[in-house]
DNA sequence: AAGATTGTTGCTTA
DNA sequence: TTAAGCAACAATCT
């Protein structure tokens, strides 16, 4: 379940080691997981170079040096990783083989089950495209196209061009809850199940509320949590609870942080006083301490 | 063994 | 016209 805080670690990782290299051939297992044809995808794709990776909310936007289709997105959805693998590279696992840094390259680097997709560089690297789930996507798009592609994705929630009264604004309109306008990726993306849930815990209010009847006061403390949760976050390698791991392997530290995910019936380790509650909202396993959150 | 899990899309309903 | 609600997607775990 990489959110916001996982895809960050993720592209900062693959800056330092695939930035100017030239995609010298390409594995596809699963074609289903390319919205390219595969003759597009491919031919695009091979001989061109990494130029750029950044991420809009939760998808990873890679720019390369083609000049027919300059973008090729990522999506990792649940379940998908990148894990980069060179001769000097120590695997510590994900769904591609496990490497104890003893093992040959050829062993480390050795695909999983669920390795469908491969770049391989020129200088011999790879990256893995691991889903064990398979809903993530990867897809080349023209420069002509990127807006429409990208249409969905309101603000990065790490974006330092929003405000306190343009989050207000945007909460008055809705009648939703508080916790289905965080998840909702048009207005603010980046923002999964795992963080929801830990902003509203820290901001003391109860993930089922009504935005429209939210005080305007609650509204701030929900919005003074945003950034600081999701950079705390990146500082501790992101959240790893079932899939995530970086694209070394490792997974994150952010899990020992978690105040209320996945901690349903636990003791809040906030008041030590009530248990964490966990309900069904909008589909969604959602957790509180009645406690501390009003 | 049915139900839960999770991010997003796309469909239906209001 | 826009928003809300929900099934669908795949594989695994409980």
């Amino acid at each position: 379940m990489p959110e916001l805080p996982e895809v960050e670690t993720i592209i900062n990782d693959l800056k330092r080691v695939i930035l100017n290299k030239k995609i010298a051939n390409i594995v596809i297992k699963k074609p289903k997981l390319i919205k390219n044809t595969l003759g597009t995808f491919r031919s695009n794709l091979l001989k061109s170079r990494i130029k750029d990776i950044r991420r809009l909310g939760k998808l990873i936007i890679i720019k390369i040096d083609s000049k027919k289709y300059p973008y090729l997105l990522i999506h990792l959805k649940m379940t998908g990783q990148l894990i980069y693998c060179s001769k000097n590279s120590v695997v510590a696992g994900g769904h591609s083989e496990q490497g104890d840094g003893k093992k040959t390259f050829r062993d480390i680097c050795k695909p999983g089950k669920y390795t469908h997709i491969i770049l391989k560089f020129g200088d011999g690297s790879v990256l893995h495209y691991n889903d064990l789930r398979q809903f993530g996507l990867l897809k080349l798009v023209s420069a002509k196209d990127l807006p429409d592609a990208i249409k969905n994705y309101g603000k990065d929630a790490l974006d330092s061009k929003y405000s306190l009264s343009w989050f207000i604004d945007s909460l008055k309109k809705r009648k939703t809850s508080i916790k289905q306008l965080l998840l909702d990726q048009k207005i603010l993306a980046g923002i999964g199940n795992i963080y929801a849930d830990e902003i509203l815990f820290r901001a003391g209010v109860r993930p089922f509320r009504k935005v429209n009847v939210l005080k305007k006061a609650e509204i701030e403390k929900i919005y003074k949590q945003i950034k600081p949760i999701l950079k705390q976050a990146i500082k501790y390698r992101g959240t790893t609870f079932s899939d995530f791991v970086d694209s070394k392997g490792k997974k994150g530290n952010f899990s020992k942080l978690l105040n209320v995910y996945g901690r349903n019936n636990e003791q809040c380790l906030k008041c030590k006083k009530a248990k964490i509650i966990k309900i069904k909202l909008g589909g969604r396993g959602t957790h509180y301490c009645p406690n501390c959150q009003k």
